[in-house]
DNA sequence: AGAGTGTGACCAATCGTTTGCTCACCGACC
DNA sequence: GGTCGGTGAGCAAACGATTGGTCACACTCT
């Protein structure tokens, strides 16, 4: 197999009988070139006839822009990351920008050896779809100057976000279960470093209070985001004294494993305990009885990510501007029986 | 904000007091280099303080070599392919190698576009995860003499590939069916065009045959890839004066769609219609009854691929070797009751 | 006819690294 | 004392594209 080296410039330019100058000007619709007629239709035939396409390489070296984008996730395996993944390339593609998807499995030192190598291969900019609160590898980003956005979760303020009202949620998903007729509403939560896990929890809360219910702390325990974390702690709220009747939970995952723990202890769903998940992933539509959760518009926040992003690799400035949008509970039969 | 520019080897050599070439000399090792114990000491010192990273993008640009894979996949959110990115992102990373993915949605042209602006960003190879028989893209790339492997799905002989077979998974499952004593047996069929659907179809068939069962060709049904095209081809199947009591759908997706076309019609699973599916996603487990299936050894895929294809292009040469590997049958209560 | 003005294209530096060559220097050997 | 060889490091040319300057030429105007 005979390997090919795609043309070049000077190669084009030594055919045509010009300069290579000229040529890139031809490529790039210089608006400063005076090019005859004839000379441009000659030079755009050769283009049509070899099939030129300019190496990105050296252009980014000269440009020092790379017209890469990085979105970097947790847990590829995770659908809500697939859909905001969609959403980005979609914009990104359109905009002449390619994007890369590196996955840090969840592990603090995989990231930061992403984060090295994205800035040593120079790419434009960052959308970090898994940040904790106050996250150190942000801090970095905004030392290094490095253009960023972050997505689902934020880390502070003054960086740009977009997000859902995670508090809002919070509330929806809880004052669905009062308004079933429920009062002892457990919560399985999420890590208290995270931003979404401490707002859907803050929601959780506030609803219970407009509802005038105590809340108990041993109905919240965090659960993690496993199916198989969530399992347990369900399981530790079935045991108690006196179980929740209802119980919402910070994502589907954990939703799902209490799903299996509910119908592990013989209890039925929704009758004796009803469960809301959050993300709507797809799966939660497919659980017998399906999952009420909070649908998040995450292809949109995809769209709105790279779309900030790319606002500020083009006009150099980083712009903290927050985008929220609003969560829509979807109610099924794991709090409402058919 | 300030935009930091990273430090060059030009700038570390003025503040050290040698020749930009000595420096490149002590970050990569270079064994021709005679470097005095003083200098070396005091070069990488300065390397450790300004934590110096070499250009990626000017090293590609002289080296002719990116470091950067491609994985072009038809749907990112099929948790297939995410599996098959994570194999291929792990031994890659090991080898200081990148990973672009790139998501076509099963668009022809948007597959071009693609494959177009990888050559031109000089990817070092490519990994293609659904191509179909005889498909023009890798006849193209063939002809640039463009690195790449495929996998999952095959497009003729030639080409590097690393897949399941998919000839003994249809066999498998079909004989499964056959020794619970199912006689009508249905077989939810993929596009004609793909090998994947063409080899599980051909083991379908053999299976038949030699347990003396007379193929009827009204049981089998081009169903597509999605549920809901799996769902409205079973409908059809039990819709027939004699409807099967098994089916094997080529995928998951159009078993779960036959799970609930079946779950429509006020039937049973197993008792009434067993189905087997193949690829055994996260999601087939979680089915009330769960999902018999294929599993199939994705993340091996991955790993497999991407040393193939590191292979060739340490090498320089094109190496069609094939690997084939065996799925193994999960069987769950969608074909026998617990 | 000479100055001035456009026009069309080329020149050369630059982006940051890599790497074959060259070169100065020093000690040793004949 | 002159040559030789080894050591440590600098020089400069790539890699391929971009872009501000420059330049030759032709035409126009006074």
């Amino acid at each position: 197999m005979t390997s090919f080296r795609p043309i070049t410039l000077k190669e084009l330019a030594a055919r045509a009988g010009v300069h290579p100058s000229t040529i890139s000007r031809v490529v790039n619709r210089d608006p400063v070139l005076r090019v005859s007629a004839e000379t441009r239709a000659r030079i755009e035939a050769l283009l049509e006839e070899t099939d030129y396409r300019p190496d990105v390489v050296a252009r980014s070296l000269r440009l020092r822009q790379t017209f890469v984008l990085a979105m970097i996730i947790p847990d590829i395996t995770n659908p809500l990351f697939a859909d905001i993944f969609m959403g980005i390339e979609e914009v990104a593609g359109e905009r002449g920008y390619g994007v890369i998807l590196a996955n840090t499995g969840g592990s603090a030192e995989r990231e930061r050896t992403h984060l090295r190598s994205l800035q040593s291969r120079r790419v434009d900019g960052l959308i970090l779809a898994s940040v904790s609160l106050r996250d150190p590898s942000v801090r970095w980003l905004r030392e290094q100057g490095i253009k960023h956005v972050l997505v689902n979760r934020y880390s502070g303020p003054g960086d740009p976000f977009v997000g859902a009202d995670d508090f809002a949620g919070g509330m929806m998903a809880t004052r669905h279960l009062v308004s079933l007729g429920h009062r002892r509403i457990a919560h399985l939560a999420g890590s208290s470093g995270v931003s979404t896990a401490v707002q859907r929890r803050r929601g959780y809360m506030a609803a219970l209070r407009e509802s005038g219910i105590a809340p108990e702390p041993p109905l919240v325990v965090e659960a993690g985001y496993l199916e198989d974390t969530g399992r347990q702690a369900m399981g530790l709220l079935l045991e108690l004294p006196l179980p929740p009747t209802a119980v919402f939970a910070v994502n589907d995952m954990a939703a799902m494993g209490a799903h299996a723990a509910i119908l592990d202890h013989g209890l039925r769903i929704p009758e004796d305990v009803a469960i809301v998940g959050y993300n709507d992933v797809p799966l939660a539509s497919r659980l017998a009885p399906p999952l009420t959760t909070l649908r998040v518009p995450v292809r949109e926040f995809g769209r709105i990510s790279a779309e900030m992003l790319i606002e500020q690799i083009t006009s150099g400035r980083s712009i903290p501007r927050r985008v929220v949008l609003q969560p829509e509970l979807v109610i099924r039969g794991s709090t409402v029986a058919p």
